[in-house]
DNA sequence: ATGCCGGGCGAAGCCCGA
């Protein structure tokens, strides 16, 4: 079963790319973020086609996740447990049966928190607060998982083409890199890491400044994995060439496959 | 790294992203 995640800035603006990406990728299961648009005017239609099943949270102009899955959707859960008073749509998630365990499938989009000094850097970090502790509820109920997504966090020097320059930047400051490891720590794996120890390797390249043809990229769209969902990791890989596209997304398709 | 690009909203220019 093949898993990807992706921002994509957009899925109204993204659809035409969506649709070329997921019929040469053939991912069985797509978490995607920041939709940019409700429930309602989510072009589900177009993934139905497809032959995938579709379960959104959406919300006007901001933020926004989906799950698309060729398989059935179960149990579909809409945002994150523990802030009654947080209206931002940033999580969903839902079962999935396989022919092995099902598998819990979540798509996140972790808060950016820049500026620093602004009341969006507490919210990160409550927010990092909010999934360690989804993340340790799941792993107490042993349901296999994978938490995919856009965590906009830059886990290590590695994994930024200058770390100097983001030094101070609330993707890569020492307390969201902390709470990342927190996470991490519990027992979860970086897909990705497994399959990819060369550093310098991103899933995101800024608009601006020539970021995609100079290669100054940031990995920060990640598959965690819970242990018995590594025990399955097959490959785990990119695919950058979408970045090349017209109209492209700033972040590209990440995906890993979960052997059955 | 300062939002220079790109999207939403809504119909110009501001808000937001990383």
């Amino acid at each position: 079963m093949k898993i990807a995640s992706w921002n994509v800035n957009s899925i109204k603006a993204r659809l035409a790319n969506v649709v070329d990406w997921l019929k040469q990728a053939e991912p069985d299961v797509v978490c995607l973020q920041e939709i940019k648009t409700v429930d309602e005017t989510f072009p589900s239609e177009a993934f139905e086609d497809l032959g995938y099943n579709v379960a959104v949270h959406g919300q006007k102009a901001y933020n926004g996740v989906a799950l698309l899955s060729k398989r059935p959707l179960e149990d579909v859960r809409r945002g994150l447990p523990g802030d009654r008073q947080d209206d931002q749509a940033r999580f969903i998630d839902a079962l999935i049966p396989t022919d092995r365990a099902p598998v819990r499938v979540a798509s996140l989009y972790l808060p950016n928190g820049n500026p620093r000094d602004s009341e969006k850097f507490p919210y990160k970090l409550k927010w990092m607060d909010r999934l360690i502790a989804h993340a340790k509820s799941l792993l107490e109920q042993e349901e296999e998982f994978v938490l995919a997504g856009d965590y906009n966090v830059i886990p290590t020097s590695d994994d930024v083409y200058d770390a100097k320059a983001w030094a101070d930047d609330a993707l890569f400051v020492y307390e969201t890199r902390a709470k990342f490891y927190t996470l991490s720590h519990l027992g979860l794996t970086d897909a990705f890491r497994v399959r990819h120890a060369e550093p310098h390797l991103y899933t995101f390249w800024d608009y601006q400044r020539g970021a995609w043809p100079k290669d100054h990229g940031l990995r920060i769209d990640h598959l965690l994995l819970s242990p018995q969902a590594t025990d399955r990791l097959g490959d785990c890989d990119v695919d950058a060439y979408v970045r090349g596209w017209q109209k492209p997304s700033d972040h590209v398709p990440i995906w890993c496959v979960l052997d059955e």
